[in-house]
DNA sequence: GTGATTGCAAACCTTTTGCACGCCA
DNA sequence: TGGCGTGCAAAAGGTTTGCAATCAC
């Protein structure tokens, strides 16, 4: 919490009320929420907030880094509260995403061929497949 | 096309004038057309086509594993006409999606604790960054 | 002929925008 | 106090749905 308020700071973002409490929900949040998930998460204990703060905030974070919108095949935004390096499992029949950790994903190595022309700024294994409990339905 | 066609039958999918102009335009298509830009490049060459069909024609051929969706973060899907294992570069600045090959990628090897938990359909290693024109304007 | 497919329109959901009010610094 | 942030409402954009007419087989 006081990092985040650090991290704020250093951006120039203002502390308000709204902004903790969607911070606190996030790091709770353990399913790589929607807006309108963390929305619903935020109201619990934040009655009057509007969707769009929870919206609009969000988008902020992201892009002062402290959360992360990740890869999806269409439909609504998600986002990641955990910002470490990882890799993700998607499940094509329920729409779950696993995170998952692993050095030999991790520690790939971009070619050179690559970097010289794209300036790399993250890396991710995505897989696409089915979870456990949708394989045994099929 | 022949291909096509057998694809098609294999799925008990009709033949029509339609899917074929879709298909057609979709092996043109090299930048990871969204539904509307393939309604548009369509629409040049058979001009009466409905928004709708061109959609729900690309969703069917993501069914039948013709074309493939994408990931992207946030946004409207993206369709991917080469379904060849290929890895993608995402430009954070302007959209573009780049495709590359890269062996090391491709032959990166999904540790057994993730494949006895998730059934592995695909897998593509995915790169946010910069691509030479937006690193240059930055 | 029959059932799949198309075109059209409306509905739905998510995201964005503009603006007035309120609150943090 | 000044200006950022919030809440509200409307608009915009993309996707889905239902249905009648049409077409491939």
């Amino acid at each position: 919490m006081q990092q985040f308020i650090e991290i704020c700071r250093d951006h120039e973002l203002k502390i308000t009320p709204q902004r903790v409490a969607i911070y606190q929900a996030l790091i709770q949040a353990n399913q790589h929420p929607t807006a309108d998930m963390m929305f619903r998460l935020v109201k619990e204990d934040f009655p009057h907030i509007a969707f769009d703060t929870v919206n609009r905030t969000l988008l902020t974070f992201a892009d002062i880094g402290v959360v992360d919108v990740v890869e999806v095949f269409g439909g609504p935004k998600r986002f990641d509260p955990n910002i470490d390096g990882h890799h993700h499992l998607h499940c094509t029949a329920c729409g779950k995403i696993i995170d998952f950790k692993n050095d030999r994903c991790t520690d790939l190595e971009v070619p050179a061929s690559i970097t010289e022309m794209f300036k790399v700024i993250s890396k991710r294994v995505v897989l696409k497949g089915l979870c456990a409990d949708c394989a045994i339905e099929q």
